[in-house]
Order: C-alpha cells, then structure tokens, then sequence
DNA sequence: AATAATCTACGACATTTGTTGTAGGTTTTA
DNA sequence: TAAAACCTACAACAAATGTCGTAGATTATT
C-alpha cells in the first residue's frame, strides 16, 4: 500500500520542489542560483536550511557525493499538485471540484485552442461514459 | 479604485469565513459552535482570538450591539476563492490555469450534469469568442 | 442581592516558516 | 602552502498560527 504523506509545501518549499522536479537531482547551490534569479536577496543559507527541514520531513531525499549533497523531490509533481488541488476545493470551493473546474475555465484566457483542449477533454468524457 | 488587499487566508480563518459567508453577521459563539460540530474539541478562546486577528488584518468588520460584537466578512468569497485559486495556479501549476482547469475537470464525477455544465460553458465561450 | 452565565481583552505557549550568521571542515587555486 | 571558495551543521530570531486560561465587566437567573 502506498503510504500518502499528503505532503502539503508551504510556498517556498514548493519553489524548491519546482527546480527539483525540473533539474533532479540538484544541490543547493544549483537550487539556490536558480531561485535568486526570482528572489534576488536570497541566502544561500536559507534554501539550505530549508532543504534540511524537508529532508527531515521526508519531502525531499540526498544522497551525498563527496562533500556536497544532492537532492531528489519525493513526492511527484502530479501527486502534490493534487494534494494542495483537494485542499483548496475542501477549503474553498465546499468541496465541489466542479465549482473550481468552471472558475479555472473562467480564468483560462479563453483562446481558441484553449478552448479546443477543454472539448477535447470533453468528447472523451462524454464517450467513457455513454459510447 | 478598489483595493485590492489580496487575502489568503489560512485554513482555519477560511473556515470562520465560510461560517460568516453563509450566515453573516454572527456573534463568536454562534461560529464557535457551528464550527464545534467538526471540531470537537475547539475552544471559544480559540475562536474569539481568531476573530480578534482577522478584525486587526481587515478581514472581518465587527460591530457592537451591547456586549456582544457580530462579525462580518470583509471580502466576498468569490475574490476568496480567486485569490487562492490564484496562488495554486501560480505556485503548482507553473501559471497555467487551463492546466489547473483540466486537472478539475479530471476530478469531478464526471457525470452527465457535470459535462453538461462545461459544456454549456463551452459553448458560450466560443459564441464570445466567434460569432 | 447573590449566583451563574456570557463577553471581550490579555497574556501565554508551542510550532512552523522564512531567513541569516557563523563555525568548522574540504577543495581549489594562486 | 596559504588564501579563496564551498559545503554542511547549528544556533538564533522574528513573525505568523493555532490554542488556551484567566481576569474583569456585564447580563440573566434564582
């Protein structure tokens, strides 16, 4: 059985989780550079601390290779995508994903192909469950 | 000009908010119990001090009728859910909303109301969009 | 009036988060 | 080899959160 951790990252962990999943495995260095492209006065220190304290969470794993460590995200992107996906239609929409799907589909700039994908997705639906 | 103070709020002022939207304006007590019912153990303090932040970020208003203060939610649920459903788009989902739309859709029943519902959406997208 | 029930205000406390400084090694490089 | 660059571990801190207990005031009951 697979143990769901239901991991829930905070903001910042997630930006961390961002440049794992896109560049894994990395060090902090890396994950560091890449973040102080967007936050400019980041320390070094901190995306460090804050990999140890997922580390100890068991959010992201390392393995070390000689003096430095590499960092592997645990969880998939998919998988936390979903958890914070069900927070938010719990927390806010009263539990109706459907409510969400119609505000993101509000959301979405509504370009032709966007809409093209939306009625795609439909068609299939609609043949799962008739045809 | 409207000023938007973007609230994101937490989890447990989210659920005072959801008490307040559906029954504004209510008295610490009244969230107090409506909220007891799901968490058993929740103490008034508990709620009383929420209640007192969100009154110091401007997220309720309050008012006094005697002793009693009755409580009133400062922004509207739909600039709420946008505000969060904002943030997951941004911070999961890389900035794409039809991505977080698709995921939605992928969640709900997927019963023949339910595609009705986006395809009613649909199509008056594409009458906006076209003709 | 005396007691019980309610209210709000305060002060507290443990956790979690975001951030950094500094110490003590190892590696590179001049 | 001595200096410069890097790495990780630790200790700290402020702010935000979630939770209460208790005190002091007010209202309702007996």
């Amino acid at each position: 059985m697979k143990e769901d951790k239901n991991y829930q990252p905070t903001e910042s962990e997630l930006e961390i989780l961002q440049v794992l999943w896109a560049n894994e495995p990395c060090t902090v260095r890396f994950i560091f550079e890449q973040l102080s492209q967007e936050k400019a006065n980041l320390g070094y220190t901190t995306v460090l601390v804050q990999l140890q304290r997922m580390t100890k969470k068991a959010m992201v794993s390392r393995s070390k290779e000689g003096k430095t460590h590499y960092y592997t995200a645990i969880p998939k992107e998919s998988e936390v995508q979903d958890n914070l996906f069900k927070r938010l239609v719990k927390t806010a929409y009263k539990g109706s994903a459907l409510n969400l799907a119609l505000h993101a589909l509000g959301q979405t700039g509504t370009s032709d192909e966007e809409l093209k994908a939306v009625q795609e997705w439909l068609d299939q639906q609609k043949n799962k469950n008739h045809g």
